[in-house]
DNA sequence: GATGTGTGTGTAATCGATTCCATATCGCTT
DNA sequence: AAGCGATATGGAATCGATTACACACACATC
């Protein structure tokens, strides 16, 4: 490896003036800058990134924290955070808890190590030992899709998103609505989606029953699985429509309904959450909410380079939604 | 920030002894151990990698350099790879080069500059602009999708995928097979698959209209419009199927069929390749070629880490693939 | 001619770890 | 009693950059 004594010795400098040719600081003659140049180019020398951020304490590397890496979600947010970071410069550290809360921390404290010069997370709970470590990293944080108190947060107007929908299968006549959600760990997706669902029948003066609930876990076979067990415990009182929480899980309920010749939407009507690609191009195609992912990734980076200059912005952002209105309902 | 002279000082050792309790090497007493521990843990002492790996050379992070960050391909594989280089300790710092070739080489060099220890590559090109950067970087280096001289490779079987997909659209009795694929500057997808498909066919006795063929950028839209094409330039002669090179593609061009009342696979038969998820939910499911995209990442990963305990195994790896019979042919 | 200001360059300390080498103590063998 | 190996610890060099500080020179100003 050559380095910048190398580098120096080669151009007749000091490896001062080398550092100031390569950093464009302080003053340097143009024939030393030149010789400086000329050298760099010919043997390829890369300055060691290790030592500089030891030196100055900045990695030029963005930490992101995701609950799982291969989902759609997190790589539309990823790519929209990588749009914005990688246009300054930086590069991302990508890390995955496997939705483990443990893992959350020993990653904000793993990404501290290493220097990062920020982080974001995808957050999916809120707890003490969270806020705490956070609190300890003493780095720019942005948490996305969670409202963390103290932090920068983007969050999804998941609640007024879930009342829009549920108003709208009202509004279609609609008064047997069943719904499948995902557990109260979440909080945005297991709370507040539901809430939103349940606030807007109650105003409507409709009570839902229990046994026209079911909750899965995200992926599309509990999706199929909730709806099996939602169409068995209500032979003789069937719902009209379903209210999904998320995408996948709408589609595996609807494979359940097509499976069992149930017409969607003319015996059941469908909803879900998160437009997936899938949702537009299955039949009949999924109504469901845009939740602009890309552009909320896109934002937090913009917000972390913020703090990075400084700006100590300590905000809370809510991300605006469509209703995407298709044949499902 | 605390560092290890502050850790040494305050557990009563020298800075020596505390590097030898993290690293577990060397002899350290029992009481010497405890009290180090003790510090650390009141503390919360976390040792700086710049440091670290200013001195040993090593990061304990691996460059990814993926050609678009938010694709399903990438995030399986990503998800594979993470998967395997997790449970030894190692980060993933992703670079995503938007499909620019010269921004693969700068990515090899960025990531060199950073200490990675080992790179992996998935590969859309082959040149030799390449071939010398990844030469140059002296990294333990894999290449996936696409055979890379020189350098372990881990590769799709796209041309037997192609022939027996191909094969098995003519044993279902079609003779006018239509062809949507990428263009040519992709030697995997453009190339291989392109030319299991003609020699299949040759083969089997038939030539492909030129008018028979049309081709797009991996896109849903491009396979729509591809497919309108094929289908407006041969009104009085229809194919009654057609391959298509990717499952994006494909459903796209039964977007168009559906939407232009042709019946699938009852007027035209649609293959695509890659197992989307979204092809098996969408109307007819999907025939298509799943190529294991996780495991190819764990395998990458895998041969990785191999070359990073020195053992130098440069080879070329043939992932298998496994073609799903549903209902679109 | 003394003083100040703008340029240009180098010396040396510094960042926070690892690791080679020297030193010390202890128990055991010969 | 001398010598040896195992255990335990610390001193100091080292990795490759940045940067505070000192110095030197040229030129303008009073």
């Amino acid at each position: 490896m050559t380095t910048i004594n190398d580098i120096a010795k080669m151009a007749n400098v000091s490896r001062t003036t080398v550092s100031r040719v390569l950093n464009n600081n302080g003053y340097v003659s143009e024939s030393a800058r030149k010789r400086v140049m000329k050298v760099v180019e010919e043997t390829g020398y890369i300055p060691s990134v290790s030592a500089k951020s030891l030196r100055t304490k900045r990695s030029g590397v963005i930490g992101v924290i995701l609950p799982k890496i291969s989902t759609e979600t997190a790589s539309r947010v990823v790519g929209g955070i990588n749009e914005v970071v990688s246009k300054e410069g930086f590069q991302i550290l990508l890390t995955d808890t496997e939705l483990n809360h443990e893992k959350e921390i020993e990653y904000i404290r793993l990404l501290q190590s290493r220097h990062v010069d920020g982080i974001i997370l995808l957050a999916t709970n809120v707890n003490d030992r969270l806020l705490h470590a956070i609190e300890e990293s003493k780095l720019p944080f942005i948490s996305l899709g969670q409202e963390l108190p103290g932090v920068t947060s983007i969050v999804y107007d998941d609640y007024h998103a879930a009342v829009d929908m549920t108003t709208m299968i009202l509004q279609k006549g609609h008064e047997k609505i069943a719904y499948i959600g995902v557990g109260e760990e979440d909080p945005a997706v297991g709370v507040l989606r539901k809430k939103g669902f349940m606030d807007t029948m109650e105003k409507a003066g409709i009570t839902v029953e229990e046994n026209w609930c079911s909750y899965g876990d995200f992926s599309i076979e509990s999706g199929y699985e909730s709806m099996k067990q939602i169409i068995n415990s209500n032979r003789e009182n069937p719902p009209t429509a379903a209210f999904v929480v998320t995408d996948r899980m709408a589609i595996g309920a609807m494979e359940y309904l097509k499976e069992q010749g149930y017409r969607i939407p003319g015996d059941i009507a469908i909803t879900g959450i998160g437009a997936a690609v899938m949702s537009k191009y299955i039949t009949p195609p999924l109504t469901t909410i845009d939740y602009f992912n890309k552009d909320a990734g896109s934002k937090a980076a913009e917000l972390l380079l913020e703090q990075l200059q400084g700006k100590n912005t300590r905000k809370k952002i809510t991300q605006n939604y469509r209703l995407i209105k298709r044949d499902s309902v």
